[in-house]
DNA sequence: GGCTCATTGTGAGCACGCTCATTTTTCTCT
DNA sequence: AGAGAAAAATGAGCGTGCTCACAATGAGCC
């Protein structure tokens, strides 16, 4: 038995390895599961028994990245912060962690992570997108907001953070500072949101 | 000439009409390009004469009704409307051209719209985005805004846009009223953000 | 009508993601 | 060690979207 899930175990890695090699190299599109599972020495239908479909590849490889993310984030959290430089560090550092992703994430994430499509009851990427708001919860909860956010505002949240994810995805300005810059004002947008929400806003809808 | 062109015209609206039916009945994915062809009475390759892909006969539909969205909108203009009320007339008349191709819109969206996979150099959604910002910078230039927005600001009505029309494309609440909840919340979160980037806001940043 | 030739139509065929009946390996029990 | 059961690996094969070498069509000219 513990040969047998050390064996599982490292094919599983020997695939992700193989897998990032040929998403980088290749490009989502021309990446087939054919190459991966040759690269990982295996045949196609094993590959099929570790990862139901190729998103769910990506959405691995996204994930484990950024749990790692998730736990660095957590661990190096400042009690001073504000609730915008949480947000800021925490989103930040997901992306960070996927850097080396970046060049296909923007054609994998498609059907990995995105806001149409979720026709399937269980894409790939909903554990993702359910862990971030989780975490985003509570940090919105640990500076005097509601833990349960209203629905609306998860939903404009999570729009928000998939139009950075999106744009940081084929943003080659140099050190990425065109997200940076979007993402500050997404951020500013959402935290004023907040803000309006919950009554403690200090502006008046604009009467035109 | 003229035969030839009626005969080909006439071919690309038979397509439309079969992809139409087959997309609503068999939905997205098990609509096939075979099938369509078949139903339009000509071979699987001419199809691909007319449709460079499956997702540009769903671009096409849907470029054609935007259209006629945008022009009734035009034409039904209000010269009092706030810019609040033109753009969520301009949006709602949009959603609703698109009524009998919601089901299959989201699965089909994914690569026709998306703001991930901005990949290959001409998707087939462009056109799309490109005439949809162009007419809500006029309306808000109209409303006395600079012409030519920042690029963060029209990245963000965008990705605003896009939660609002991923959302509809899920939305089984009745009369789509969730989304019509979600589409007030973005517009005035965006007229606010206007209002702020040109320094005509009146709220200030939160100091948490 | 017959000839020419650009335009349009055709379907066998390719590569892909993924499946599944079968074979091979590994674990368990005596 | 050997037999039987369970688990994992295999690759031929299916149905896709799409291509491309070739066939059919019909407008323009005599």
């Amino acid at each position: 038995m513990r040969i047998t899930a050390e064996a599982k175990s490292d094919t599983r890695r020997r695939i992700l390895h193989a897998a990032t090699s040929l998403f980088v190299s290749d490009g989502w599109r021309n990446a087939t599961t054919r190459g991966i599972a040759t690269a990982a020495g295996i045949a196609t239908g094993t590959l099929f028994n570790y990862f139901p479909t190729k998103e769910a590849i990506a959405a691995a490889l996204m994930t484990e990245a950024l749990e790692r993310a998730g736990e660095e984030f957590r661990a190096g959290r400042n009690e001073e912060n504000s609730l915008e430089g949480d947000l800021f560090s925490f989103i930040w550092s997901g992306l960070r962690s996927l850097r080396e992703f970046r060049k296909f994430l923007a054609p994998a994430s498609e059907t990995v992570f995105s806001p149409l499509a979720r026709q399937s009851p269980e894409s790939p990427g909903d554990a993702i997108r359910i862990d971030h708001l989780e975490l985003v919860g509570g940090i919105v909860a640990s500076h005097g907001f509601p833990a349960s956010l209203p629905a609306v505002t998860v939903q404009l949240y999570w729009t928000l953070y998939l139009g950075v994810f999106a744009y940081w995805a084929a943003d080659d300005s140099p050190g990425q500072e065109d997200t940076l810059a979007l993402l500050d004002q997404s951020l500013k947008l959402f935290v004023a949101f907040l803000g309006i929400d919950q009554g403690r806003g200090t502006y008046g809808r604009q009467s035109q």
